[in-house]
DNA sequence: ACCCAGGGTCATA
DNA sequence: TATGACCATGGG
């Protein structure tokens, strides 16, 4: 299908419009030059601890990381937990994200760093990160994609509401199904997957809100099923 | 005083 | 397999 760059969809969606979603914010927003890290480590890093959490605390933990020489994986291996922990309290849950970034790590070093694992298969990396205690399949699929440019399609909370929302999906169907939608629909595609889901993120939090959605003047509004989009009050 | 934010694990039934 | 409790800080 066509896309429709800097015009508004006009009709109901289905699966096989997921491309020209993809053009509409593209051409909204614009490149969203994601993900904001400094290296495939930091990346790595933020991705555990931006887990339900507002990506503001996370930029204050990484500062503090930064301050105290501990944004590697040889200090946050062996860190005492405590330490750790104050580092990244901002982040909430942190004396859970402490151990996890250490049993990352202490993973992530076993294996020969990102220079090794850089020569893994996709599907054997992924399958490593999920064994690691505190990764879960959004987790391991941000650092698929953003820290090792892997062809993985990240779903979210913001995914799951767009999507929904859309009337492509009911909402709740399981991670890996619509992590197939994606792929299979679009075909292998970092770039694409890349500022796909930056550009779902910036939607999802500036407009297609969980309340008090911003439905006037929304490039996808002709064709979403939501009902009542409450507009600015 | 709520509700929400770029989840994941573990214990139950 | 499917729900619920739990983890915890900071901004609106």
């Amino acid at each position: 299908m066509a896309s429709n760059r800097g015009q508004t969809m006009t009709k109901p969606l289905s699966r096989h419009d997921l491309r020209t979603v993809h053009d509409t914010l593209l051409a909204c927003y614009g490149p969203q030059h994601w993900w904001p890290g400094e290296t495939p480590f930091e990346v790595m890093v933020g991705a555990i601890l931006t887990q339900n959490t507002a990506w503001s605390n996370v930029e204050r933990a990484i500062q503090q990381l930064v301050a105290a020489n501990h944004l590697n994986p040889e200090a946050i291996a062996t860190a005492d937990p405590t330490t750790l922990g104050a580092l990244i309290r901002p982040t909430g849950y942190f004396n859970i994200k402490a151990r996890r970034l250490q049993g990352f790590c202490q993973w992530y070093l076993a294996r020969g760093q990102r220079e090794a694992l850089m020569e893994m298969p996709t599907v054997a990396l992924r399958r490593e990160l999920l064994a690691v205690k505190g990764i879960g399949p959004e987790t391991a699929d941000d650092i698929l994609l953003y820290a090792f440019a892997r062809p993985v399609f990240v779903i979210d909370a913001y995914t799951r509401r767009l999507l929904a929302r859309l009337g492509i999906t009911r909402g709740d169907e399981p991670y890996e199904a619509l992590r197939a939608l994606f792929e299979e629909t679009l075909g292998a595609n970092v770039a694409l997957f890349n500022e796909y889901h930056a550009l779902i993120v910036r939607h999802a939090k500036e407009r297609c809100r969980k309340r008090q959605a911003l439905c006037e003047g929304c490039v996808l509004a002709a064709c979403c099923q939501k009902e009542e989009g409450i507009t600015a009050s």
